[in-house]
DNA sequence: ATTCGTAATATACAACAGGGAATAACGAAA
DNA sequence: TTTCGTTATTCCCTGTTGTATATTACGAAT
């Protein structure tokens, strides 16, 4: 092992920052996909209930179907089909534009998690 | 004025993605730097005073203030210094630590804004 | 018809963020 | 020592957001 070579003087010391950051994609009410979104539309695809979906990211059924519901409406197909009644009380899938939808998001997800790494190497404080 | 040449059979809308994002940096109690904060200490510079960039900013000055200490803290030095009393009833002014501070986001903030618009380009939705 | 678990929906409640307003502390200048 | 505008601090009110809970609707299988 080398010795670690010193500075003198005033030591400047390096502070590395904690850049954080959120984004989504705004539709015509609003937010129209987020994360908290995708995963639920992830979920979903799992479960195949929104319940459960719901219940696996202790989100509240309600607040769940609300997002759902918000998605829906903003999207020019739905993302999320859902049934009511039948064999098991019915559920939900995802159509392929839910899908594309996951995909188009993740991309933009995964880019921006390597643009905040990058800067946290460009950037730093004294 | 040239005739508008019409694609034929299904017309695959082109979607432009409303993409929307914020960033800030953490510190030891949460957020330290964001854009709103950072405003605020441009204000503070131009004005001397939390009063006055408060109200610039149509912000109360109660917050404003929170939002100063809050700086304060998780600097390493100061950003703010401040005065109570005195002819014109004290002031507030920017430290060199608070104007490292700006530039700091502020390249932070334009490069995230670059991202963004590329982005743009990049991703879309059938 | 009964059963079953889910979707769909309404109401009441809790937590939190921020705003408004009021007040005390402060200190240089007159 | 009085004046003045700002900093510093407290208390209350409100709007928003999400939770908890309860109820109804639904329809295939039994």
């Amino acid at each position: 092992m080398a010795k670690e070579r010193l500075r003198k003087g005033t030591a400047a010391k390096r502070v590395p920052l904690d850049l954080k950051g959120r984004i989504w994609i705004d539709g015509k009410e609003g937010t129209f996909l987020g994360y908290g979104r995708v995963i639920l539309l992830e979920r979903i695809q799992e479960y195949g209930s929104i319940t459960k979906a719901a219940r696996s990211m202790e989100m509240s059924y309600r607040h769940a179907w609300e997002l759902v519901d918000s998605m829906n409406r903003q999207a020019s197909r739905p993302l999320v089909e859902s049934a009511t009644g039948g064999r098991g009380g019915g559920g939900a899938r995802l159509t392929e534009e839910g899908e594309s939808a996951i995909a188009l998001f993740r991309r933009f997800y995964e880019d921006f998690q390597a643009f905040l790494a990058d800067e946290g190497k460009a950037l730093s404080l004294s």
